[in-house]
RNA sequence: GCCGCCGUAGCCCAAUGGCAUGAGGCGACCGCCUUAAGAGCGGUUCAAGUGAGGGUUCGAGUCCCUCCGGCGGCACCA
């Protein structure tokens, strides 16, 4: 409507020639070097950048008080990253657009806390250690300087006075500190546990090494292998991290989470051993109404009971398939589709129910590491027991009956609800119920109850690596495992380490490292070599960042209250199950050290997608690796980061394709003409100054919501509109379209705000304030439908009753021919938006 | 196999159950500029009816069901 009027007026000559001589400037400063004053006029990225990035930390812009007058803390958190070489685009990605909505939210008066750090242990800074013979030290710390430059340039508003880095003593000693107070608590503890061995590196590997069941490294199958470890009791907290209430995290991390956890309730119960006297085997079932119908049972072949019910008969074929189902990859032992292959024991026990004799299998389909790791067959109503009893010619009867008749036999199994049938006493109950009554008669007979069984288990923490925090124990003959005591800490990662790949941990090597005195006997003892998994690193490095270098605690407990729980945190959805199942787990399990006050480290989650590039992660040894350098040489940084959060909706992630980054620098370019160009004559407009007050509120909006694409959509709208404005509206426009723009393209909004003679800085300036009056239309276009089919566009005035839309639209002539000689039924009316008129059939 | 997410112009994408004469961008095309090309600038004259089918509704891209295609997670969890 705006263009429509400026094309009636005799404007479209001067505008013209006004762009006639932009246009010759410009080429004559393509065709020749230069001047000075020339450049002035052009918007020279690297130049600007460069400019402000130093100004930013000479006035020191980005540092965060823990407190500033009048305005609320908001702790803004983005996941850090590793330290790794390779440097991509997906790293912009991450942490770009969440820079830009911690800008807005300091602009709209928040005193914002956006912290960064390193997640700095990890076993790749020990494979180049391995690989190139740099030490991991030497390789992080260069890793580190070249991630700083990159958050630098990229313009990130970073208290670095805050920056965590967890390979420092300073920091991995608190790691030390907690492991020492969660194992007076009973929350860490030792025990034994089959983890990932790859048998070609003679070490252990965390189960992000083992990649489709091989090793990273040297693509070495991975094997089970049997090993005393440490564990934190994360499953003393599983019915608690299931519960997400006041929490505002996507529903997707919610439900992954709780898939992990994967709670089942069902009942626990116990067959006698035939000729073993005291003796019993303890099983989990989700299906207690099915018992009758047990009519084997199979443990796992590394179940502790093999031995004893196996006969001296059975006893060479059940070793042989359990030293075959030891050795055996974990991928072909749980592979789709695999046979359930099984050997009989020879033993018998006694279904508790039925009183029947029923054999023990071993079988591979059976883990140990779920459940008791031993189960009851019931061949009818279980798909694998089904197969199994097939396979094997066992006796399979149907205890569940879908209508209360016989199927026997049965062709497949029977897995949904039913009637009980065949089962004694129960004959005739809903197997729904069967549940809750079978489990309760167990329990009457002493043999078990009801129960609750998880698919987490215990995190296991140790790893037979260098490059991470040791563990603070001592192994001593006499005295057994002995806590390093809290006034000898921190424990020390060793810096002259033999780094060979083979032979375990290089830790084990070291001897000033490995020979220590017992501190409860003063005897010699020894240190333990195994290091922390770095997810243990990262669990808690929320509450370091208050106070980095607080020697007293592992967090300024003052600053905490001001800062704590995070508000806003934000990361890849990569991490919904592993890190921040274990941070919210350690808030819980501080929180019962005392040492925290609430039950959640962070309040709302955002995640953003992965860029992947040809439809593939990027990776180095993919050699995919898309780098921002380039980019950031050729259009700036502002336009990077734009581009970045135009590319589509963020939690959708994007394949890079830089095709379309010529839009973003092309925007850019247009904002930098039209806040440096002469204001145009002219008297205020209401329509571009609605126009304005609706894109300050999409904007706003879109960025609390991390809707960065329409964000950009808006602005790039409004800058559109403004270039055919005029007069003051006009002048308004471009200083809020600056405003709006500064938290997405801080550097080349903060240049052309002091050009137009703005005061420093404006990031401190207060975000514009949106008038709901003010963006209200005046005049809005009724859309006139009959029977959902449009007819017709009214232009009315906004704010009509539902009466007055009424009458508008049937007095409508396209209307009164639509509806002639026909019924009105009934009219729908959407209040300043459309009619729809309902004729009787 | 199970769970979740997603299918809108040549491409990336927008649209509180209410106008898809689509917000924005890429590309394309037409001008301007240029010895030329590119880049730049101005413009829109380009293009789909929302993966397929059914249902609910006055009205469905949006809600429900089935199917097709893609992505992600889990995967013998008893």
């Amino acid at each position: 409507m705006a263009k429509e009027e400026v094309s009636e007026d005799p404007a479209p000559p001067v505008r013209a020639s006004t762009i006639g001589a932009e246009r010759l400037a410009a080429s004559e400063a393509r065709r020749a070097e230069p001047t000075a004053i020339e450049r002035l006029d052009r918007y020279v990225p690297a130049e600007v950048e460069a400019k402000w990035a130093d100004t930013w930390e000479r006035t020191r812009l980005h540092e965060t008080p823990n407190e500033l007058a009048g305005r609320p803390n908001y702790y803004f958190l983005t996941m850090f990253p590793y330290p790794s070489g390779d440097v991509h685009v997906g790293h912009w990605y991450a942490y770009a657009p969440p820079d830009a909505a911690a800008r807005a939210m300091r602009m709209q008066g928040k005193n914002v806390l956006f912290p960064m750090g390193f997640d700095a242990f990890g076993i790749n800074a020990e494979n180049a250690a391995i690989d190139r013979k740099i030490h991991p030290a030497v390789w992080t710390e260069k890793n580190m300087a070249h991630m700083r430059e990159q958050f630098r340039m990229m313009g990130a508003a970073i208290d670095w006075r805050r920056e965590v880095v967890t390979c420092y003593p300073e920091y991995y000693r608190w790691n030390q500190w907690m492991f020492l107070r969660l194992l007076e608590k009973g929350l860490a503890y030792r025990g034994d546990a089959p983890v990932n061995w790859c048998p070609r590196d003679e070490t252990v590997l965390a189960n992000e090494q083992v990649i489709g069941g091989r090793c990273e490294r040297c693509d070495t199958v991975v094997v089970k292998r049997q090993m005393t470890q440490w564990f934190y009791r994360i499953t003393a907290y599983a019915d608690e991290l299931l519960r997400y209430e006041g929490l505002d995290w996507p529903e997707r991390v919610r439900v992954l989470q709780t898939n992990w956890i994967g709670r089942s309730e069902g009942a626990e119960m116990a067959f006698p051993v035939e000729g073993h006297p005291g003796e019993e085997i303890r099983f989990f079932t989700t299906r207690p109404d099915t018992i009758f119908g047990a009519t084997f049972m199979v443990l796992a072949p590394e179940h502790r009971l093999v031995d004893v019910v196996t006969t001296p008969d059975r006893k060479a074929e059940v070793e042989a398939h359990v030293e075959k189902a030891r050795n055996a990859p974990e991928i072909e032992r749980t592979a789709e589709g695999a046979e359930k292959t099984g050997v009989f024991t020879g033993g018998y026990a006694r279904n508790a129910f039925t009183g029947e004799r029923i054999p023990i299998w071993i079988a591979d389909y059976v883990l140990v590491t779920y459940g008791t790791g031993a189960i009851m067959a019931v061949p009818a109503h279980d798909e694998r027991d089904f197969a199994f009893a097939k396979k094997y010619g066992l006796t399979i009867r149907e205890v569940i009956s879908p209508d209360g008749t016989s199927h026997e036999p049965l062709g497949t199994a029977y897995i949904g609800e039913g009637v009980m049938v065949s089962s004694g006493a129960h004959d005739g109950t809903r197997s729904e119920d069967g549940k809750r009554a079978i489990a309760e008669d167990a329990k009457r007979r002493g043999i078990g109850g009801p129960t609750v069984s998880y698919r987490l288990r215990d995190w296991l923490i140790s790893r037979q690596r260098y490059w991470g925090t040791p563990i603070p124990v001592v192994h001593c003959a006499k005295c057994g495992v002995v806590p390093v005591p809290y006034d000898q800490l921190p424990v020390v990662l060793p810096r002259n380490v033999e780094f060979t790949g083979r032979g375990g941990s290089p830790l084990s090597h070291v001897r000033e490292f490995v020979e220590a005195t017992c501190p409860k006997c003063g005897g010699a003892a020894r240190r333990d070599t195994d290091t922390m998994d770095t997810f243990v690193d990262s669990s808690w490095y929320m509450y370091r960042y208050l106070d980095p270098k607080i020697k007293s605690s592992f967090m300024d407990r003052d600053a905490g209250r001001k800062w704590l729980p995070v508000h806003q945190y934000t990361g890849g959805v990569e991490h919904a199950i592993l890190h921040l199942l274990y941070m919210r787990f350690m808030a819980k399990a501080l929180r019962d050290l005392g040492e925290l006050w609430f039950d959640e480290p962070a309040i709302r989650f955002r995640y953003q997608g992965t860029v992947v590039f040809g439809g593939r992660k990027m990776s180095k040894s993919r050699g995919n690796v898309q780098t921002p350098d380039a980019y950031v040489k050729r259009y700036g940084a502002d336009t990077l980061r734009l581009f970045m959060m135009f590319m589509g909706p963020w939690v959708d992630g994007a394949d890079w394709d830089a095709a379309g980054i010529d839009g973003t620098w092309r925007f850019l370019n247009a904002v930098w003409r039209l806040a440096l160009s002469r204001p145009v004559a002219g008297d205020a407009d209401p329509d571009l100054e609605r126009e304005i007050h609706r894109t300050i509120r999409k904007v706003t909006d879109d960025l609390m919501a991390f809707h960065f694409n329409t964000a950009v959509a808006a602005l790039m709208k409004l800058e559109h509109r403004l270039s055919s404005g005029s007069g003051p509206t006009r002048d308004e426009g471009i200083r809020t379209l600056l405003l709006l723009l500064a938290p997405l393209a801080p550097f080349v909004t903060e240049e052309l705000w002091a050009r137009r003679g703005g005061a420093y800085s404006v990031h401190q300036q207060a975000w514009p304030a949106y008038d709901a009056d003010l963006a209200r239309s005046e005049e809005v276009t009724l859309v006139v439908q009959v029977d959902g089919k449009v007819r017709d566009r009214l232009a009315v005035a906004a704010g009509l009753s539902n009466d007055e839309a009424q009458a508008a639209a049937l007095a409508a002539e396209k209307v009164r021919q639509a509806i002639a000689g026909r019924r009105v039924e009934r009219i729908v009316v959407v209040p300043d938006r459309l009619v729809n008129i309902v004729m009787a059939k």
